[in-house]
RNA sequence: GGCCCGUUCGUCUAGCGGUUAGGACGCGGCCCUUUCACGGCUGAAACACGGGUUCGAUUCCCGUACGGGUCACCA
């Protein structure tokens, strides 16, 4: 179902791939995907400096990690400067645009003065109908853009509906620097254009800049014609807890912070960017497959959404459980470094995802796997291990001692049947059996964990804190 | 300040003129139970406000309020 749509994920690389940018990427490729057209990447580096190589390893890497795959190789916007200018050019030619010799100083002032007045914030316009000859000789100059003075535009927004703007609220913004370098403006169009992007999906604030960049379209539409106005989608920002603007206060961190620091799954991630901001019905969980089946830009709501880590890690928790226990145990493995022993990671994983939320969430539930005599105590632990409960350990110690079938089913058994022997209720001994083995009050089943440690171990654990 | 956008439980959302306004996270209770979880059941919790249109508005229109975005030789 091959399809024309073609849509691309713009990101400027001064930065991680923060959330936001991450759904956007997401939204741009499920549309793809769902359609059968192209996903294509842009880096739009043209800010030499504020952009990083590191940045861009960083994108890279978050939305490979997302599992965001692009039909052709990414588009470097620096690369492209040249065409920007001949742009550029062809509309000076036209007169589409024209050089404007106003220095820095001179629109400062001018801005000051619609500040102090209240006036819209714009260029005047004051060298858009005088001859260039007025300039002084060799004076550096900018080119803007000669947008319509007159009448509206109106976008069919696929998320926002239809939007109009007065021409009159667009000024004759820069599209060429007095370096000759191109601006924003001016590149994405012209990159947009040439890469046959059908559908602009992005963050809506970028809304305003929609009526901005329409001129160019037009312009260029005019001049040598196949400049359609793209498909826009505009798609409402995430804020943070408090209803803001995600930043670095909030949970603003890029998505590698998510994997690494907290032991996000990319699948929970997915799943979540997916969700928020974008519902089908009362589906919670979505695999990445009915994603593909299901996206389409009526599915995405208007109004902002907050950033919410609790749902994040339920859906993690979701995802874990659901996980592969082998790739679980590399995972953790990873994160606990050293001496993890991966084989037992496996076969303990069952007991552990069960009760965590994320990887971080397991390497801490698996510590006692590891731990080595003499066991450090929480200090629930120690105190659950009075005397009296030393005493029972004892007994068990003795009784587990005389166990040749070390299985869960024989080891509970026989512990049950101790209990009943000593007429104490089975968490009785189970509480400080726990606590000797694992040096906390909250682990895997006891049972798991006396077949996990092993014969050897259990017992020289539970002998440690006998009495 | 100008312009643009938005507003359903605390949060994410379903709803697309007539519903006991549904689900999920979180929160409370109960069950399961050796702890913690998981799982199951259950409770509290929302249509911002005011006008219209209509037999009937959460839903359509207009205001108000509140929130957000944007106004660079950044992207």
């Amino acid at each position: 179902m091959a399809s024309d749509i073609v849509t691309r994920f713009a990101p400027s690389p001064t930065g991680f791939l923060h959330i936001g940018g991450a759904r956007t990427a997401l939204f741009n490729w499920l549309y793809a995907r769902h359609n059968g057209g192209k996903a294509l990447l842009r880096i739009e580096d043209t800010d030499a400096k504020r952009s990083t190589q590191e940045a861009i390893d960083a994108i890279l890497d978050g939305l490979n990690w997302l599992g965001l795959d692009y039909d052709e190789d990414p588009v470097f916007q620096s690369k492209r400067a040249d065409r920007h200018a001949e742009v550029a050019n062809a509309l000076l030619e036209a007169g589409h645009a024209y050089k404007c010799f106003a220095t820095p100083e001179e629109l400062e002032e001018m801005r000051a003065h619609q500040r102090e007045n209240k006036l819209p914030m714009r260029y005047d316009g004051r060298w858009r109908d005088r001859d260039p000859s007025e300039a002084p000789e060799g004076a550096p100059f900018v080119v803007r853009i000669k947008t319509p003075t007159d009448g509206e535009a109106t976008i069919e927004d696929k998320v926002q509906g239809s939007v109009s703007v007065k021409n009159a609220e667009i000024d004759d913004y820069i599209i060429l620097r007095a370096d000759g370098t191109p601006t924003y403006m001016l590149a994405v169009v012209v990159d947009d254009h040439d890469m046959g992007v059908t559908h602009v999906i992005r963050g809506d604030d970028h809304l305003n800049n929609a009526f901005r960049q329409l001129p160019i379209y037009r312009a260029m539409e005019a001049i040598e014609g196949g400049w359609p106005d793209p498909i826009y989608a505009h798609i409402p920002l995430i804020h943070g807890s408090d209803g803001a603007k995600l930043s670095k206060r909030h949970g603003a961190l890029g998505v590698e912070a998510y994997r690494d620091e907290f032991g996000i799954l990319s699948e929970a991630l997915f799943n979540y960017l997916l969700r928020l901001g974008w519902g089908h019905g009362d589906k919670e969980e979505v695999t990445r497959a009915e994603a593909i089946e299901l996206f389409t830009l009526a599915g995405v709501g208007k109004s902002p959404s907050r950033f919410d880590l609790k749902k994040l890690e339920n859906l993690n928790g979701y995802y874990i459980r659901e996980a592969d226990d082998a790739k679980l145990a590399g995972f953790v493995a990873a994160r606990l470094g050293q001496d993890a022993d991966i084989a037992l990671l496996e076969r303990a994983m069952p007991a552990l995802k069960m009760r965590a939320k994320t990887l971080d969430e397991i390497a801490d539930g698996a510590g006692f796997l590891f731990a080595k005599l003499p066991l450090s105590m929480t200090e629930k632990a120690a105190k659950m291990l009075d005397d009296e409960a030393r005493a029972r350990l004892g007994h068990i110690s003795a009784r587990l001692r005389s166990e040749n079938n070390w299985t869960i089913e024989a080891l509970e058994a026989s512990t049950k049947a101790l209990a009943e022997e000593l007429g104490l209720g089975f968490g009785k001994l189970a509480q400080p059996m726990r606590a000797a083995l694992t040096g906390t009050t909250t682990s895997p089943g006891i049972f798991d964990v006396l077949v996990l440690l092993g014969r050897d171990e259990s017992l020289a654990r539970l002998d440690a804190e006998a009495s």
